[in-house]
DNA sequence: GGGTTCTGCTAAATCCTTTTAGCTAATTCG
DNA sequence: CGAATTAGCTAAAAGGATTTAGCAGAACCC
């Protein structure tokens, strides 16, 4: 092939060759002047100018595959999540992107399906175009690439999970907490047959979870733990919508109130009642989890724990950037704190009102 | 810096170097294995499993910045979306991510706040790390950058949007039609003034809209068109139910109904109108747009104008892929149907029930 | 047996930027 | 004035995979 002087008509991207040419300097020049590197190498004022001006002209930026590969750094950090439907990610991976950009670091998300045994991202993963990824979702965090990838240098933060790996940090919010929060408010308003929507059941030895602040609520107030309460579904409001009709069905001991893995699959189950007949929350409390926006506009507002989003997305990116630039940091978990907002599918003001009779029916 | 047989030690990640030495052949061969290219060059099977065998051993995978460089593409396309919020792209993306995958590309997602005359994906898209990109919202769309990506070679589809750039393909859903058909149905049900709420004003000369499907029906119905009934909002939730807040304000002549932008801010309208005491359909009437999941789980459940999203996300990454490998398409623009799912919102079976009388208050 | 054709692999160039040692010319110093 | 700095820039290597011309040896043919 044919080299020279027309390169850049050649490829249609110009390279830095190219404004080296037209500056009337070496390409080394180039780097440095558009990198700024001026505390190690002098340049002056006129080449400068110059060099500016020529790549202003050919409207150069850097080949982005060169300069890593060189630089053995890409500057994105990626988001490896679960899903794109849930809001929840959007304010966290908002957050994120402000955080990344003040350490110049661009955020871009991945969209892995995380049926299990199946890790869709696994080849994007693996070319590493990337300096760190903040991962979300069970199977996604317990994928046995993130090892690989931390083992190579991939700076890794799982995000409300526990990863097997301890060279792996973590940044989570309180799910126990969480979880311990919306029963107990439930039980303070007189429920006693309380149910638990789940996405899954975590496996012994995991993190603590909605599930384990559940039972330690049930158990402070006396109440025995009915597995036939606690359900698992899918994580959409049609999900939630399922759980609760078969918490409705025939046979079954109904409960008063349900505690919601999130609001999504909370406004699921609002819909669900709705079809009963059933009204929230004089006939049937519902707690949510997460707090996104759509709690506040349902019929009823959803009382819900509301978690730190942004705060998490921040955190996450501080985590990462930290462990890519060696400022290694004997914190292994951050845990954030949640809290409750009462709004409306639970009935009012906490423990203040008269506790309402609840109607639990024993058959 | 030394250089040597412990390559891999020093780095972390193994190269194909590394492996080459492994399993005694040459760098070279390791790239033909790995990538079948056999039928260009011929390797015998027992070296094949050597390669292949050594490649394992040390878990090792392509350098991404490297193979980049060398073959000028990434095979990765990435999406650029005004937000995450919205869970009609988290359809869209899904299904382009299908699709690409089965020609062996992987999508990755940029939220790029749209802010007007901001765009802050412009370091990382300048940077080019991807052959493709697909782009939505009017301010991405309409950013100079996009020109300069088309010009460098990076192949860009627009989605709902027009380019002013005839290279730049655009995949579509038909608003026109969509705004037409949700009015329509509103004339149909007896209504006579129908308020649009809207993201934006769309300037004249871009592609016809929402806004123009609306006039259309409005006209063909001989109804005037009255501009206090158009209100411009922020798209969310919450700006939905700002607008109707300021269509039921005092001094307004109120409508009768609403058409909104899209579910989103129709979820926020119910709200607003739930506040206000008026019952949805009796009192008022709301048709939202897109066909999102939500629509199902309000109270009343959303009658709204579906658009066939996976089509689009594959459509999209098609005419993406089709441009990279240069097969010239004369399409350039390719527009999508869309119909009218009737639910509850508007009241029910179109103009078979007797219309209902509108209250329109003239003061 | 000598020439030809395959087989199977490798050497070396290439992609483009960054980095650092070091070169040249100008300036300063004694 | 010669030596030592300093300023300002460049040459060349490095980073890792891919690609293609072509080499060496084996097999084949008459």
């Amino acid at each position: 092939m044919r080299r020279g002087a027309t390169n850049a008509a050649q490829t249609g991207a110009p390279t830095s060759a190219d404004v080296a040419r037209l500056a009337g300097v070496s390409p080394a020049t180039i780097s440095l002047v558009l990198n700024g590197r001026a505390s190690k190498v002098r340049i002056s004022d006129e080449t400068r100018d110059k060099v500016i001006a020529a790549a202003a002209q050919l409207g150069y930026t850097p080949n982005h595959a060169a300069r890593s590969l060189r630089q053995r750094r890409t500057n994105i950090i990626t988001f490896v999540l679960p899903t794109l439907d849930n809001p929840y990610f959007s304010d966290v991976v908002r957050a994120a992107q402000t955080a990344a950009q003040q350490h110049g670091y661009a955020v871009s998300v991945i969209p892995a399906k995380t049926k299990p045994g199946e890790f869709h991202a696994l080849s994007f993963l693996q070319g590493a175009a990337f300096d760190g990824i903040i991962v979300a979702g069970r199977e996604n965090c317990t994928a046995p690439e993130l090892r690989q990838l931390a083992a190579r240098g991939v700076a890794v933060v799982a995000l409300q999970e526990q990863s097997p790996d301890p060279s792996i940090q973590s940044v989570s919010v309180d799910l126990e907490a969480g979880g311990y929060m919306a029963t107990r408010h439930l039980i303070d308003l007189g429920h006693r047959r309380i149910a638990h929507v789940t996405e899954r059941l975590h496996e012994p030895g995991t993190r603590r979870d909605r599930l384990d602040g559940y039972r330690r609520a049930l158990e402070e107030a006396g109440l025995a733990f009915d597995p036939s309460l606690v359900l698992t579904a899918e994580n959409t409001m049609a999900g939630g919508s399922k759980a609760i009709e078969q918490l409705l069905g025939p046979g079954m001991q109904r409960p008063t109130a349900a505690f919601m893995y999130n609001d999504q699959m909370a406004v699921g189950a609002l819909h669900a009642l709705r079809l009963h007949g059933l009204s929230v929350p004089d006939d049937f409390a519902i707690v949510g989890f997460d707090g996104v926006a759509i709690g506040q506009f349902t019929a009823p507002a959803l009382t819900t724990i509301d978690h730190p989003r942004e705060e998490l997305g921040r955190l996450a990116i501080e985590a990462l950037i930290g462990a890519l630039e060696k400022r290694p940091s004997d914190v292994r978990e951050h845990l954030l704190p949640v809290k409750l907002i009462v709004r409306e599918s639970c009935g009012g003001g906490k423990t203040l009102l008269p506790r309402r009779q609840p109607r639990t029916r024993t058959r």
